[in-house]
DNA sequence: CTGTTAGCGCATTCAT
DNA sequence: ATGAATGCGCTAACAG
């Protein structure tokens, strides 16, 4: 059962070259002869030794995924995108996490371990730092960057500053003028990921509004449920009289929501409370949130990567805009009930 | 940059046969010697290329992560704790998901695609049919099975039938007696699936209690939050009496708590609920679930995987004990108020 | 403990 | 359109 090329050659009655050229569907090779070749390697059960091919090629048609977790909403959307879009092609996932303990400064990403293994590289979801990108970049493969754009890099990315514009605008159309953010830690931002740009879109729609910014109404925790839920506990007792919030993604804003339930509190009677995702389960809590294509960005970063591979042009960056899908978490302030 | 195994031999004065043990760790080789290659290595930036060391070798260093889907809760946790333990042992982990739609019967698992290219298989949660596990074994490589045992299979798997058990033990210790079911789709069920465990389990306890079944209590649905949310209306139907529910997972837990809240009910006055899992977000709605430890699930299974490889003993299988955390969602029946 | 040698199984020239 | 020959970069016997 574990044939090689030679023995499909034999009984396809052609060259060892002819045979890896039939299969792999190259041109110069007659339809008899494909033919032949194609019924030949079936009956024997012929399957090209993907090492053996690499080796000899220098290609391994394989993408690295490089992610800091696999279990969040976003992260294990993008992968579930990339790996259809990139299996479609009939290239290989090869999935690598880098630990984000909250506990301890996260590891460097050491290019070391994708070295001559993957054919390209695509960064989910987390802004690694300069020397990281340059260190990567040395690996000499095509790298696409989901969710946090890298300066002179390839990237798949939303609008982040038009969804923080909207989401807030959102707010504020409803009455609202104490309006809090909730966002990533200081030490997961660099000044190009989406929580920047979030909190920017925070910032010009308040701006717009003629709403003075409060630096007591931005928190910043970990982006998880745990975290959303700590901040906005922290933002409460700075800000009494907060009466909506904007959080960075859909997971913070539903710590949001526990953290108002801990207090008693009613939403969006007390607190109107809108995010960023399109998370599936934030309908158990009715959360408004900002929607974004997480498994069509995946598809589509692998598929610019895929064509950067096969030596296309360097493409633009695709940016998404989210859309608002009000699912009850907001309304009107109480204080502006009687307007 | 990219420097050979022989440009390393050249710089520390060894053959390559000497680099090649020294740098993997192999007896045999004077602590001096192997210093001098280590550093001769480093300075050159050498890793040995995968693809070459695969073809000499025919082993890959790489494992094969089969699973439906990674935006499941159950499987980004499992792929996550098993990624993490095989890279901690210099293993890469290949995805590979197998589109399973809704609308179409899932595609056959072709063993071709990972045909001498993992050293190993591990199967997530997804119970294959007999010709798919016999064309997977005859890749020849070791396999373990997580979340669904299959006969004469290693697996690493949760006591569904106690799962199942106790859950519904603790409805009817509440003084519940309408207990309805929520499972998979009868297509998803193989004879040793989870689901039909978890069913079991909810059988012998009413049996247990004397508590007569009822086959109108048993609704199955997709595995998901909206497949629950169909089939606890579905059952709401058959059975307006119903005061408890036992999901087989906790997404579709939630969904019977939103089919819930569609009619008006109240969660746990109204309907009783509870799930498998031990989802964060169930805390959203207080969901109590029987909680399963699916990342070590996922990094143990990875671990068996690589002793099996290593030639160790074929493992008995790990069945891992659920916890019932109760977070509020079941409560006495209306009925039994009085009681 | 270390060096020599022979493949591993293909893709790819260069012929024809 | 096809075949013959070469080598990708390493591991594993074997020899010493």
């Amino acid at each position: 059962m574990a044939h090689g090329i030679d023995e499909v050659a034999r009984v396809a009655g052609v060259s060892t070259a002819t045979v890896s050229r039939a299969l792999r569907g190259l041109p110069n090779v007659s339809v008899a002869t494909r033919e032949r070749v194609r019924s030949a390697a079936a009956q024997l059960g012929y399957v090209a030794s993907p090492s053996a091919a690499s080796l000899a090629s220098g290609r391994t048609r394989t993408i690295g995924l490089l992610t800091p977790w696999v279990n969040h909403w976003f992260f294990s959307n993008v992968i579930e995108g990339a790996e259809q879009a990139l299996r479609a092609q009939g290239y290989d996932a090869l999935l690598h996490t880098f630990e984000v303990s909250r506990k301890v400064p996260r590891l460097r990403v050491d290019p070391d371990v994708l070295r001559r293994r993957v054919d390209g590289i695509l960064v989910v979801g987390f802004p690694l730092d300069d020397s990281e990108v340059v260190s990567l970049l040395g690996l000499g493969h095509p790298m696409i960057f989901i969710g946090s754009s890298v300066p002179g890099q390839v990237t798949v990315r939303l609008d982040d500053l038009a969804t923080g514009r909207t989401a807030t605008q959102h707010l504020i159309d409803l009455g609202h003028r104490r309006i809090g953010h909730i966002s990533g830690s200081p030490d997961d931002i660099t000044p190009f990921s989406p929580p920047v740009a979030r909190r920017r879109g925070w910032l010009a729609a308040l701006a717009d509004a003629g709403i003075p910014a409060d630096p007591q109404l931005e928190v910043h925790g970990h982006f998880d449920l745990d975290g959303g839920r700590e901040s906005m506990h922290q933002l409460f007792r700075q800000c009494p009289d907060v009466t909506a919030i904007f959080a960075a993604s859909d997971e913070m804003a539903m710590g949001a929501i526990l953290a108002a339930r801990d207090l008693g509190l009613q939403v969006p009677q007390d607190l109107s409370v809108v995010g960023v995702d399109g998370h599936d389960l934030g309908e158990l809590v009715r959360l408004t949130t900002m929607v974004q294509p997480a498994v069509e960005e995946g598809a589509k970063a692998a598929t610019l990567l895929l064509e950067l591979i096969a030596g296309g042009a360097v493409p633009g960056d695709v940016v998404y805009q989210t859309t608002l899908l009000d699912r009850g978490s907001t309304g009107p302030p109480r204080a502006a009930h009687g307007m």
